[in-house]
RNA sequence: GGCGACAUGGCCAAGUGGUAAGGCAGGAGCCUGCAAAGCUCUUACCCCCGGUUCGAAUCCGGGUGUCGCCUCCA
């Protein structure tokens, strides 16, 4: 039985979905003006991880996962640039799948984009005015906070307490401070409205997607914590208010990475792009570095804990390097591994199960089967076992023996897959000669090329590192 | 100022009443010509002070410290 802490009520609870079996979930994507950075591969990484895991516990899930494609920062850049926000929003967009990918992040089931659900935005903001939630004035519509009883239910602030905080800029245009956008005039680059040329408040896309793809009533509504407020409590208020119903029923937020303790994030500067972490660390090293910690916990990033993190994973990776899967498992490390991931998502827990396998496959307990298992739960949090054995492409290869024939005079005429085999074979010779000496050079040289030999009972093998 | 979260060994981290999972790093040993890998062994009175209890890292009160939200932000 999942249990998940739900923001709404601050409390772990009892998951139990709208309809059997069924699950919907909404993940607030990204804003597409630039590259994706460590605190969006937390929040994807993580929710990627939720996705998986209630599919693995058998639910059918519709998972949507929004772009924003409409956003002053979009056109920002897009002027600055001299060119059309299209070209901004589908660079980026295509950055993020890119490194999504490179994190073995699953794609949802819809990605829909603010763009091209307009006219749901416009037809949910005109309830709201009928209804008397909204109010338009001079070209802007604004919602009407006050209105809505349960506004701060989410953030846990009542409405007094949000109207002592510092609030600094009150627009005479609105009615309260607490209000809202839910259209903002725009003549320049603005959208036909009702209202005029204008753009929408960036809540209502969210709103407007979700009732557009997965309905009035939703199951999960997940984001990064600094969502919650004001975005979610707004989301909730014009979607509750619009459709006269529940609009989520679980509400989950992942904590920030950090770095130097604070929140990394792009308005600080002090962020690092998925792309530069990659360069250094591998996608199973990321996803063990976040999956250690609790999902709502801050993760502090530095290279001490990267590397942490990317020599366990080598160890949980490799350790079933070479042994043939078959779909036989152990059940009570399956079991072991529900009941941790059941108790909202103690991912933690759960790799202390997969490392318990890996040292029984080390020891030879069960070997295959336990292999098997650690595949199979580890797929479940999204690492790639492929990774485990870095098979070389020709080109690859060809390159990295190329210096070689040179550096240990080796005949032009041996082919290039066969070059490292050949210098193995002159290293046994000296080798059976006690020539220890010419037999460590030859290792030695070799692991300047990043090739590194390991002897065996079987004999010696090579990998790239 | 309002609201909230967190504080466990060298580092990361699980653990919500019965004497501390797991990962990384370190140390000792085995194996090996050596190295790498692997294997075995190995390091904690859980921020402080009170309280509840037969018993608390775990509950309650009070401190201290760190962080987040209250403005765009995953």
């Amino acid at each position: 039985m999942l249990k998940i802490y739900n923001t709404l009520t601050n409390k772990i609870e009892e998951f139990k979905p709208l309809e059997d079996n069924k699950v919907k979930m909404y993940v607030c994507g990204p804003t597409v003006y630039d590259n994706a950075h460590l605190g969006h591969a937390r929040c994807y990484i993580t929710w990627d991880v939720l996705y998986r895991y209630l599919k693995f516990s058998g639910y059918e899930v519709t998972y949507c996962r929004n772009v924003t494609d409409v956003d002053d920062k979009i056109l920002k850049k897009a002027d600055e640039n001299n060119v059309s926000s299209e070209v901004i929003t589908d660079k980026y967009y295509k950055s993020f799948i890119n490194s999504m990918n490179n994190l073995n992040v699953l794609k949802p089931d819809i990605e829909p984009r603010a763009t091209k659900t307009l006219g749901e935005m416009i037809a949910m903001i005109k309830t709201l005015e009928k209804e008397g939630y909204a109010y338009a004035t001079c070209g802007d519509v604004y919602f009407r906070v006050e209105k809505y009883k349960k506004y701060g239910e989410l953030s846990s602030q009542p409405i007094k307490d949000l109207l002592n905080g510092a609030r600094v800029d009150v627009d005479d245009k609105k009615e309260s401070p607490l209000d809202f956008a839910l259209w903002k005039k725009d003549e320049l680059h603005g959208y036909p409205s009702p209202w005029g040329k204008g753009r929408p408040g960036w809540h209502i896309e969210c709103s407007a997607m979700n009732r557009k793809y997965l309905g009035k009533t939703i199951d999960i509504h997940a984001g990064g914590a600094d969502l919650a407020f004001p975005h979610h409590e707004n989301e909730r208020a014009q979607s509750e208010c619009a459709n006269g119903c529940t609009f989520a029923n679980y509400w989950m937020h992942n904590g920030f990475v950090t770095i130097n303790k604070e929140k990394m994030s792009k308005s600080l500067n002090n962020f690092l792009t998925i792309d530069d972490v990659l360069k250094n660390y591998d996608t199973n090293a990321i996803r063990l570095f976040i999956l250690t910690n609790h999902y709502r916990m801050p993760v502090e990033f530095n290279d001490v804990a990267l590397t942490s993190a990317k020599n366990g994973a080598k160890r949980l990776i490799n350790s079933i390097a070479g042994i043939e899967l078959t779909n036989e498992y152990d059940t009570s490390a399956i079991e072991e591994f529900k009941c941790a991931m059941d108790d909202d998502l103690n991912t933690s827990k759960a790799l202390a199960v997969l490392f318990s396998l890996v040292d029984k496959i080390k020891k030879g307990i069960n070997k295959q089967i336990n292999a098997n298992t650690l595949n199979y739960l580890g797929s479940v949090l999204g690492f790639d076992f492929s990774l485990a054995k870095k098979e070389l492409s020709n080109e690859e290869l060809k390159e990295l023996t190329e210096p070689l024939y040179e550096e240990f005079n080796l005949d032009k005429n041996i082919q290039f897959d066969k070059v490292i085999d050949e210098i193995i074979k002159i290293r046994k010779t000296a080798r059976d000669n006690k020539d220890w000496q010419k037999s460590d050079e030859i290792r030695d040289k070799l692991l300047k090329h990043k090739i590194q030999l390991k002897d065996s009972k079987e004999g010696t093998s090579w990998t790239c590192l």
